[in-house]
DNA sequence: GTCAAACTACGATGGTTCTCGTACAATGAA
DNA sequence: TTCATTGTACGAGAACCATCGTAGTTTGAC
């Protein structure tokens, strides 16, 4: 109960100029948080965290989706008790132009390419 | 001294169909190895581990060397005392098209970004 | 108020990585 | 053979990371 202000749910989003591409890749160097990247390109919107059937555990996704958004891949709000996930694609188009269809496209090869 | 046989150093390396996009994007996700991708790239040749500037020692640039090697982003001979590096550009390229030329676009914009 | 759903915080654990220093191996030149 | 150059192997330390389980918070519905 925070008197006031603002919803206090508010999550640490690096602003565009502090977005490192050493960090987005990182990001993407993990087979979960790729395939969490790849269903919210094909998807297009904002999706809950509830939404990805992952190998992992709650906890365990929680810990990706972070590293997602701290660095720069992906924002998140909240919304009810879910927590909505959109790629930041105006941002990683400006800063890194045609990187992330690059890399979706490089990802679904390699999906073709090892049979799914 | 090895006998008869071959030249006993030859260094391991992927073959084409080995090359995991994860991989590639966890080799370029360190600021050392991102660095010296680009210079290969710049150069277009083949470069010895003597020509880089690392802020690292022997060892660690080795190390790096052969991260960069394992996950199929350069090819390693030796000539002489030297150990030359050059890109793979024709397996990349082959696998992930376009994906090197943008990620070396992308380092250069934020190199010019951040002020070399 | 009660309850279920969605997600988080915390601590722990086991693995990987980056880094180094020292000692060593391979090569080519003097 | 001796030597300098170039890079490696090995061991170690510190940091990081992916994973989990448990306990907790926030929200909306009943």
């Amino acid at each position: 109960m925070t008197s006031a202000a603002a919803p206090s749910r508010e999550l640490p989003h690096p602003v565009r100029a502090e977005i490192r591409l050493e960090d987005v890749l990182h990001a993407l160097s993990d087979p979960v948080r790729l395939r969490i990247v790849c269903e919210l390109a094909s998807d297009g919107g904002e999706l809950a965290c509830s939404h990805f059937d992952l190998p992992v555990t709650k906890s365990t996704t929680t810990h990706h989706f972070r590293v997602l958004r701290e660095s720069g891949v992906v924002r998140q709000v909240y919304r009810g008790t879910a927590k909505l996930s959109a790629l930041r694609r105006e941002a990683l188009d400006d800063l890194f132009p045609g990187l992330l269809d690059t890399l979706l496209d490089a990802a679904d090869r390699q999906a073709l390419r090892l049979g799914d």
